[in-house]
Formats: C-alpha cells, sequence, structure tokens
DNA sequence: TATGCGTGGAA
DNA sequence: TTTCCAAGCAT
C-alpha cells in the first residue's frame, strides 16, 4: 500500500505577534507607500497587465512601458483584438518576451470565456496563461480582495529576515513554505494592500543589501534583527554562470533594404526578428561559413562580405558574442520562412531584441556613407 | 526539482 | 569590471 507524502504544515513562532505586525505595517503602508501609475485604481485588467510587466523587472523600467501599454490597450477586449505584432512591439526592450503573448493570449481566453471580466477564483484565474502562483495572489488580492498570499522575493526577503528563517528561497519548496506563513498574518479586509506593503518594504526599507533596519516601521518585529543577523539573510544558492555562444551574424543588403526572419514562437527571444544567425564552429573562415548559410537555407547569391562589427549579450543564461558582416545580395529569393527584405524605416515596424537594436543603430549610423 | 527565459541599474 | 539582482512562469 502506497501513500502520499503529507505535506508539512508550517506555523508562525509564538513570539510573533502576527496580529500588531500588520497593524504597523499597514500604517506605514497608508502613509509612505509610492505613486505609481498601477495604483490609480483597483481595475482588475491593470492590476493584471502590471503584476504581468514587474516580473523580474524594476519598478522603474516598468513605469514609461506601463503608460504606453494601457494607452495603446485599455482593455482586455482590446488587447485580444490587437495584432500580434503591435503588442510584441510595445514589450520590445522588456524581455521576457513569452510574458506578453501569454498575456494577449490569456487576454483572447477572458474575452470569449469570461465575457471580458477577469475571473476572480483561484482556480479560475489560475488556469490563465502566464498567471503563475505570485500574480495568481497578487490579482486576487489587489483588485477582488481575496483574503490570499503573494509571494514573490521580495516577500521571501522580508519574511526570512521577519521569522529568521535560513531556507533557501532559491529552492521551489521554499516559496509554498512562505506562502502558509504568510497567509497567517493576511488581516482580514486589507489583504490586497498588506501583501503590496510587505513588498514596498522590500523595495524601499528592508532592501537585499544594507536593510534600513533603523527607519523600518516593524523593526520590533523582526527577529533576525533581533539576534543581528538580518545582512546574513536571505540565504540564496547560486545560479550557474552563463554559458558563451560563438555566433556570426550577416546583415544582407539589397538597393536600401535588409533581409530579418522571425524567429521561432517559442524558446529565446520568441517571435522577435533579426538578422540571419549561424552559429561559429570555430574552425572555418567567417565569411565561408556565412555564404554557405545563406546559400543554403535561404536560397541567397551573396557578395563576400565586409566585418562589421562585434555585439555581446548576456542573457542570464548565455553569453552571446556575436561577429556581424555586411553582404550585398546578388540574386535570389528568400525561400525561408518568415524570411523577409525590408527598408531601414519599414524595420522599425518589427519587434527587434536589444542586441539586434545596437547592430541596427551601427548601421543606420553608417548609412550615409553607404 | 532544475533549467530556460531579457534587460538594465546599482554597488 | 563583475556580480547581483527586480512585483516569476513554464516545463
Amino acid at each position: 500500500m502506497t501513500r502520499k507524502k503529507q505535506p508539512t504544515i508550517y506555523t508562525l513562532p509564538d513570539e510573533f505577534q502576527a496580529f500588531d505586525f500588520a497593524q504597523d505595517l499597514l500604517y506605514w503602508y497608508d502613509a509612505q507607500k509610492r505613486d505609481l501609475p498601477w495604483r490609480i485604481n483597483r481595475d482588475p485588467y491593470r492590476v493584471w497587465v502590471s503584476e504581468i510587466m514587474l516580473q523580474q523587472t524594476r519598478v522603474e523600467t516598468v513605469k514609461p512601458y506601463y503608460q504606453n501599454f494601457m494607452q495603446k490597450f485599455p482593455t482586455v477586449e482590446a488587447l485580444a483584438a490587437a495584432p500580434e505584432e503591435e503588442v510584441l512591439k510595445a514589450w520590445e526592450g522588456l524581455g521576457y518576451y513569452s510574458r506578453v503573448r501569454n498575456l494577449q493570449a490569456a487576454a483572447r481566453e477572458v474575452t470569449v470565456s469570461y465575457g471580458g471580466v477577469v475571473p476572480d477564483t483561484p482556480e479560475e484565474i489560475s488556469k490563465l496563461k502566464g498567471v503563475g502562483p505570485y500574480t495568481a495572489g497578487a490579482i486576487l488580492s489587489i483588485a477582488y480582495e481575496v483574503p490570499v498570499p503573494a509571494v514573490d522575493g521580495n516577500v521571501m526577503r522580508v519574511f526570512s529576515r521577519l521569522l529568521l528563517m535560513d531556507d533557501d528561497i532559491a529552492k521551489p519548496a521554499t516559496r509554498i513554505k512562505m506562502e502558509q506563513l504568510v497567509k497567517q498574518t493576511i488581516p482580514i479586509g486589507r489583504a490586497g494592500d498588506f501583501n503590496q506593503a510587505i513588498m514596498e518594504l522590500g523595495a524601499l526599507v528592508c532592501l537585499p543589501k544594507n536593510p534600513q533596519c533603523l527607519t523600518c516601521p516593524v523593526f520590533d518585529y523582526c527577529l533576525a534583527r533581533r539576534e543581528g543577523v538580518q545582512d546574513t539573510l536571505p540565504v540564496k544558492g547560486k545560479a550557474k554562470p552563463p554559458r558563451p555562444v560563438q555566433l556570426l551574424t550577416a546583415v544582407v543588403k539589397r538597393g536600401n533594404q535588409y533581409l530579418i526572419q522571425k524567429r521561432p514562437e517559442q524558446g529565446l527571444l520568441a517571435g522577435l526578428w533579426e538578422f540571419p544567425m549561424v552559429e561559429d564552429a570555430g574552425t572555418k573562415d567567417d565569411e565561408e561559413q556565412l555564404l554557405r548559410l545563406l546559400e543554403k537555407e535561404y536560397g541567397l547569391q551573396v557578395d563576400l562580405g565586409d566585418y562589421l562589427m562585434n555585439v555581446q549579450h548576456t542573457f542570464s543564461h548565455l553569453h552571446w558574442n556575436v561577429d556581424v558582416y555586411v553582404m550585398e545580395h546578388i540574386s535570389g529569393e528568400p525561400l525561408k520562412e518568415n524570411a523577409v527584405f525590408v527598408t531601414s524605416e519599414e524595420m522599425s515596424q518589427y519587434a527587434f531584441p536589444v542586441l539586434h537594436n545596437k547592430i541596427i543603430a551601427e548601421i543606420t549610423a553608417k548609412e550615409e556613407k553607404w
């Protein structure tokens, strides 16, 4: 007879006064909270968009993107009806592009299945693409005042110190534990403000380095501060270093046009546009590799290229080192699907990753010379 | 559970 | 310069 392991139940330390903690934190939050564009009201769609944008992304970075996005796509229906290319363009430069593709897919789902109303139950909202445990909790608590936790990196850092926890916050299991503990501290009727208040404390006071304990509104409750070990928490396992990748890129010029192609709809830089690239085997002549690529994969005859520049870009898991060559088109139409010739003006309609915008900037600067 | 998925700011 | 990291999710 096999039996599933019972989940461990975690409870707050006896000495932790959860009710008083929440009251003092909310008092501080009401007075000190930042004036942010997504705090104008609690419209579920506005909250939703903000939470997706804020994933792994700084508040100051998000602000201008959020304003622009809400102006272009003010409602669930507007986002659902928009061309994907336009939505991707509005996200250009923000990173983690699958977020916005999932967001639009979910907006379409909300439009057809829920009449355009963002669902207000954990079961329904968690089914939406791109909505995980944190985002579900954030939307439900902020927009609908459902008393559920919203545990992000800030919350784990604050609670690690507050409750003197040495759990590794890089491990998924720690988030489960945190959710249980946070849930037990949520004050009735103010779930949304409370969740935001913990995050606000993490962003303004309980910083990753040099926490500002002397100005902390909940100094008295912090068990790590009581022991003087706040600088050693939270415990966080180290990430692997990025893997280096050598790449060759061809900027194929035909008159005043350039060859670009759309990346696959899944994986790295999904759905964005780029110049044709090939991984550098490192053994042969660079230009020779590119000529073969363009002939075989694209059906294009091109003139032997000139070296243009080197571009480097580090992702969280990859380090790209890209050598860029400029080549003149001789003959042939692009065979490859999603490969097109466009002018540099037309290029501005397409969403490129930051890496390629560096190349485009260089080309634009040199276009007068050519 | 571990890994893939962006970008730019701060120290 | 390097490292860390910022309101995570999907697989």
